[in-house]
DNA sequence: CATATGTCCTGAGAGC
DNA sequence: TGCTCTCAGGACATAT
């Protein structure tokens, strides 16, 4: 479920490595299916042993480590993914450890292994994830900019923030969150929302993400989601919406908040301050 | 091109 | 207790 706020705490908790280099790196195989490597391991460790991690990146919901060859390590945690310093929550779904200095590690920790970890030369990373690819930062938007790339679209809003061709960060938690704040019933289509609705939308989508960042992401009743020293995130307690259906809207106290189905995936809202 | 749907994966929880 | 079934939603492949 790693989103922006997540992903963008996960490389807020790896910074500090920055300056170190690569001593080991280990892929154990469990009993599980093993995650994408990219190069396949033995080319993946060749290609970053000895390097030096030269800085931190965010793209979208990725965790990019540039190396001082100008190679990056994409980490893509996708449902379950964790970048860690700290030990990880459990062995059995361990995917990836990245030794040092030979003191400190990152480690790759993902339970359902939908996650991928790939190592980019700079073309390769301009054409995966490039602007062509990925839509502008979520943290980026302006109302200009959202309006620009959305507000001819026949999609619906809440399915349209989800894309990440479009925007670049938002998942299926925030953009329930984010149409709450602004006041937007999510099954609205794009191109029946007025100029003053694309100022809030863009308004909410910054001020939803930067708190979600400042409560260091949500950790869900699963539990799954930790920060990279395996603590709990904290803004699952500040959800307006998300996973609180038939509980009364903080906003208007007057309607419960509803669930509904959209592109196979839920949405929350409030009946009453989000009118189609 | 735009939009919609199916698929991958594991473990928690429901229902019997 | 223990079995089967459904569901959670990242990104991408395929279909319309």
């Amino acid at each position: 479920m790693p989103e922006l706020p997540e992903v963008e705490t996960m490389r807020r908790g790896i910074e500090h490595l920055v300056g170190c280099s690569i001593t080991a790196v280990d892929m154990p195989r469990g009993r599980h299916k093993s995650i994408a490597i990219v190069p396949e391991p033995s080319r993946f460790r060749r290609g970053v042993l000895g390097k030096r991690l030269e800085g931190t990146e965010r793209r979208g919901k990725r965790v990019v480590i540039r190396l001082d060859d100008q190679q990056r390590i994409v980490f893509e945690p996708r449902m379950t993914g964790l970048v860690l310093v700290a030990d990880p929550p459990n062995k059995e779904h361990l995917r990836m450890q990245i030794q040092l200095d030979g003191q400190q590690s990152l480690w790759y920790w993902d339970r359902r292994g939908l996650g991928i970890v790939t190592l980019y030369d700079a073309q390769a990373y301009e054409q995966d994830l490039g602007p062509e690819r990925l839509g502008p930062d979520a943290l980026q938007v302006t109302p200009e900019l959202l309006a620009e790339r959305l507000a001819e679209r026949k999609r619906e809003i809440k399915v349209a923030l989800m894309d990440q061709h479009l925007v670049a960060g938002i998942g299926n938690l925030y953009a329930s969150e984010i149409l709450h704040v602004a006041g937007i019933h999510p099954a609205t289509r794009c191109d029946h929302l007025s100029g003053r609705q694309w100022r809030v939308l863009a308004e909410a989508v910054v001020e939803v993400l930067q708190e979600a960042i400042f409560y260091e992401g949500s950790t869900l009743s699963d539990g799954t989601y930790r920060n990279t020293l395996n603590k709990s995130g904290g803004y699952q307690n500040h959800h307006r919406v998300y996973d609180r259906k038939d509980q009364w809207c903080s906003k208007c106290a007057g309607h419960r908040v509803e669930r509904m189905v959209q592109a196979q995936r839920s949405t929350f809202f409030c009946p009453g301050c989000q009118r189609k």
